[in-house]
DNA sequence: GCGAGACTGCCATGTGGGTGACAATCTTCC
DNA sequence: GGAAGATTGTCACCCACATGGCAGTCTCGC
């Protein structure tokens, strides 16, 4: 899989003339960068925090369709026909922006054809995940979509650095939203993996204990 | 929603000096165009016949992203990062296609920005498609989803034409692979619909009586 | 034209996880 | 520091759909 870290496959020097075309924009958790139908083609990229982009169903369901983490690039191919953003992106908690103009950003692009390239990389590595999340949500029963995830998540975005673990920090009502399940549901299937020894878990805060382990019931077809 | 009719989409200038581009490829149901894995970045544009575009599960199971129809390309953003393609693609029917090398293809691209922005809009669409898949799949119920299918492909591919109603042929196995449900499952909701009123089927040909009733059922959440 | 294989149709049984309800605990922000 | 709101934990019920199995029907290739 791609690595999806856009500022981390820039060489300095475009990454500086990159933000130098952007304005700085700070979010608290809940605000919301822009939701369907907004106008607008913006690019962002995430230099803190989190965001999550999602839909909501017709039945009123919010449905996430990826989280953002740092050094990502978001607001691409979100807004194609000028018929305003087709998804919702909401701070997860508190965050920090660079947004880019669509104009001066499709400039950027055009001097810097590797850029694009990246650009091409990333949007393609995004159509595989999603295509990996309809496979696994029509394959897989809910402990094995909670586990994947878990891994998943662990792997893009928590490795363990410099000594310290990162915890993954997510409510049970967004890997309920991420993974097609009820709230009710994960509550009680991270209690079993914390109960087996796969997780430690303290109030949003996930630690893998033995990754294995969740990888074997993330194989487990029902 | 974008079209996706590629070809249709372009002047047919350019469709020739595409088309002069390519090689012709004639293919027998069945048949794969390319599979998971496979080494090269050419570029299809579907002539005549119907497509697949699929995964397989690690527990085997089919899961279908998309039909291709005539008129539309595909392989664009399947092979990303020379590790081969990412999906399976598959001829329902005896189909037509025009191969053109990625290579080839990118410098057209190159010299026709106007066609790049097309090729945009479609993987957004494309995009959009599946965003929205994963949305029906969490929120909806068997026959929601299956209703929802029938409509689509109805408005997209099998619109009335000249007097002439065209059926929408596809195996129950394949509904199945698409909405995520059992093979079973299709037999019964559609025999339901039918007899509703909604459909008239005739082993594999299946007809829209009442497009009003299947979306009303597509809108019933559980 | 015929046989093999693909596809459709049905049924009986079992269960994963949805639903709803409510209490306990943590966070956030006056 | 305390109240309002967000989040977690738990339980009883039950139904939509998966599973498996088999018979009948159609299609296609030889």
């Amino acid at each position: 899989m791609a690595n999806t870290d856009f500022l981390g496959q820039l060489d300095s020097g475009r990454r500086e003339a990159l933000l130098s075309l952007a304005t700085s924009v700070r979010m608290r958790k809940r605000e919301f960068v822009f939701r369907v139908g907004d106008p607008g083609d913006a690019v962002y990229l995430l230099l803190a925090g989190r965001i999550k982009t999602y839909k909501i169903s017709p039945s009123g369901r919010e449905v996430i369709l990826w989280f953002g983490f740092p050094g990502e690039v978001f607001g691409l191919v979100e807004s194609p026909h000028n018929r305003g953003r087709m998804v919702n992106v909401q701070a997860c908690e508190t965050t920090e922006l660079a947004k880019i103009a669509g104009p001066r950003f499709r400039e950027f692009l055009a001097a810097h054809p590797d850029v694009s390239q990246t650009c091409i990389r990333i949007v393609a590595s995004r159509m595989g995940m999603l295509a990996n999340r309809l496979v696994y949500l029509m394959a897989d029963n809910a402990e094995a979509r909670i586990a994947k995830l878990l891994v998943d998540l662990a792997a893009r975005y928590h490795e363990p650095k410099d000594g310290a673990e990162h915890p993954i920090g997510l409510t049970h009502q967004e890997i309920a939203n991420i993974t097609g399940v009820q709230r009710q549901t994960v509550t009680r299937i991270l209690g079993k993996f914390t109960a087996r020894g796969a997780l430690a878990v303290r109030y949003r805060n996930i630690l893998i204990r033995d990754r294995e382990l969740l990888v074997r019931y993330a194989a487990r077809h029902p």
